[in-house]
DNA sequence: CAGTGGTCTAGACCACGAG
DNA sequence: TCGTGGTCTAGACCACTGG
């Protein structure tokens, strides 16, 4: 197996940047070495300024160069490594495994919120919101577990779906766009509830996921996923194929 | 708590983009709208296109938009999320924690590579590579435990350097550039040498990493990172502050 | 074919910050 | 102070694709 060839690209840019990267990657510019600057490059690749420009700013994000006005752009001494997990609609995951998807809701009611939640939303404890569990099957296995508490003040349209029927995980999704999302994974020993809604054991290590999504209402929603055993949450990393 | 009050921004093209998110976000724009071509709104925002299409892409990046040549812009229908997650050194992870970082190496030799980690690797199985363990400590409480293959044919200038006195983790990130990485996040229950060297119990749910890393030469590394009980791992989504 | 996004260019001005 | 990156502009041509 070999790492991707770094070729030519489709855009000048790209060209440019996998250049820069190839020279980084074989040590011909070393951690910390100033490289030539915008201008400079320029002439070298034939290309305008902003087109070196946009293939410099690409390796700055994927963490490879530091560039500082006056400074000039150096190769990173110390990397930042960055992974893009993409969160897709669970029904998606199952089908991607070739499984069959089917989802059962087993709880649903309107119920003040407890201090933990309600930290973790920024909303006064006690509030009611929405709280549901549901269950995501692959093939008829339990394949994820969803523990949810949605805000309706900041998911209008809630009001005239119905719950039971309803994906709202696809739900959400779809109709309420959100600003800012906040992430957390961590493994928990599942207790008796997860056990028996995931058929498994009680002590069975589970990975969870934590997501808090907001919009310009305010919360709007905050789930635990709990998945079943040995799965792995997978990425390739934000530096393209 | 608000969420990000999608107010102007420093750069013309982010103050476009946000006002963008601000009318999907507000449902003005709806999901699979067709929104005005980059000439309409450069008239609107009095700016140039190409600062149109700066801000258009980006909100592309984030999978609010689905942009085609011909069809023009929609709202997506199911955006996808995107987050991104920053693998930091694990010293600064304990040192951002407020706790004194310190590290030891508990084993360290070459060996034949296993079927598992050599079908990871894309390599031969039996061929010889360096595989070591450390510990992590935060305030000398073991932290994180690597269990590192190495593969020295990538890894040039490895073979100069005291594997029993070096961190590996940082020696890896300051000397081989990786072009591309693998990373998968799943949940263990402790075995008996987890739980020895994280000074827990074996069954205590604990949260894994493997991360594989690749340059031009080939593989190079592949890391079980496993966390102290209770560690969570976080992130923002890529979309701001 | 023609409308739309994708990209590039040459030039300009600005903001930051090292010396 | 002044070199460097950050950004914008007006214009141009190209590539894709729906009608």
């Amino acid at each position: 197996m070999t790492a991707r060839p770094a070729g030519p690209a489709s855009s000048k840019a790209l060209t440019i940047a996998n250049e820069v990267r190839r020279r980084i990657v074989e040590r011909q510019w070393r951690q910390g070495d100033r490289i030539p600057d915008e201008a400079d490059l320029a002439i070298e690749f034939e290309a305008a300024r902003a087109t070196v420009n946009k293939a410099l700013q690409l390796l700055a994000d994927e963490g490879l160069l530091d560039r500082r006005r006056r400074r000039g752009t150096r190769v990173a001494i110390d990397p930042i490594r960055k992974a893009t997990v993409t969160i897709s609609v669970v029904r998606e995951q199952v089908e991607q495994a070739g499984m069959a998807y089917s989802y059962r809701v087993v709880a649903q009611r309107r119920s003040p919120v407890p201090a933990e939640i309600a930290v973790r939303l920024g909303l006064p404890e006690g509030e009611i919101l929405v709280h549901m569990r549901a269950i995501h099957y692959g093939d008829g296995r339990p394949f994820q577990v969803e523990d949810r508490w949605i805000n309706p003040r900041a998911a209008p349209g809630l009001e005239a779906v119905d719950i039971w029927q309803m994906n709202a995980n696809e739900w959400l999704v779809r109709n309420v766009p959100f600003l800012r999302a906040e992430l957390t994974f961590s493994a928990e020993n599942a207790d008796r509830r997860d056990a028996r809604l995931l058929q498994t054991q009680a002590g069975q290590a589970l990975l969870v996921m934590h997501r808090t999504t907001w919009n310009d209402l305010g919360p709007v929603t905050t789930v635990r996923l709990t998945f079943r055993p040995g799965h792995r949450f997978g990425t390739g990393d934000g530096r393209g194929p």
